[in-house]
DNA sequence: AATTCACCCAACCGCCTACAC
DNA sequence: TGTGTAGGCGGTTGGGTGAAT
């Protein structure tokens, strides 16, 4: 025993590590007569000896209701790979496409599996014959940058033969790697030209085709 | 049976942003 | 306008567990 700290540091200390199911219990009670906020406010009404963000964190990530836990479906993790290659490691971005899933959830699924099945894609791909993802790549950059320029430009026609979403957001002939223009195509001025065309493609995806 | 290793996942940490005062 | 606080996010850590030796 640490003879340097007194009872009353003691007590004071924060509770860290795992969860106890008194302490979940606690948790939820505090949460149903106060709501989901002022999170340092219900630890204290709960009694827990834990900080808000712990308590944040265990309510989001494990207690909140209609949490999906368990095996991640094939449909789940296609999704979660074409979101992630047209948001990168935005996990609360992508959790909120997958209904029942926490960011969390996705970001160790990620770590943990589809980063390694991302890595032997791209060494199976190098092989001779397989379409080069950059031979593709610049023309939709090309093509991302023509729309916004029209667009500031106040012309009102789409250059070319129109937007067509599907076809723009398609990676799956593309490599991760080769992708990083669309960040920065969607973080700057032209990127928020774009922004109906890309919040339009995320709500053109059927959640109910989805089976879990 | 004991030990080592790899993997998974819950939880923590640090940083950033929004908001109240 | 500046400051403090709470909430949110992504990166990282560490304990538990099962497989391999």
């Amino acid at each position: 025993m640490d003879s340097s700290v007194t009872d009353l540091q003691r007590k004071k200390r924060i509770n860290k590590g795992a969860w106890t199911v008194e302490e979940d219990q606690k948790l939820a009670e505090a949460i149903a007569v106060n709501g989901a906020r002022r999170w340092k406010k219900i630890a204290a009404i709960a009694g827990l000896n834990r900080c808000g963000k712990s308590c944040r964190l265990r309510w989001m990530n494990y207690l909140r209701p209609n949490i999906k836990r368990g095996n991640i479906s094939d449909q789940e993790e296609d999704l979660i790979l074409r979101l992630h290659k047209l948001l990168g490691n935005r996990w609360s971005l992508i959790a909120g496409r997958l209904p029942g899933r926490t960011d969390n959830e996705i970001k160790n699924y990620w770590n943990s599996h589809l980063r390694k099945k991302i890595n032997h894609q791209k060494k199976e791909s190098r092989v001779p014959g397989v379409r080069n993802a950059m031979a593709i790549v610049p023309d939709k950059k090309a093509y991302a940058e023509a729309v916004a320029t029209e667009k500031t430009s106040g012309g009102g026609e789409d250059p070319g033969t129109g937007f067509d979403v599907d076809e723009f957001f398609n990676f799956s002939m593309e490599n991760c790697s080769d992708l990083d223009w669309i960040g920065s195509v969607l973080s700057d001025d032209r990127g928020a030209l774009l922004q109906d065309e890309f919040n339009g493609y995320l709500d053109k995806i059927n959640f109910s085709e989805y089976r879990y």
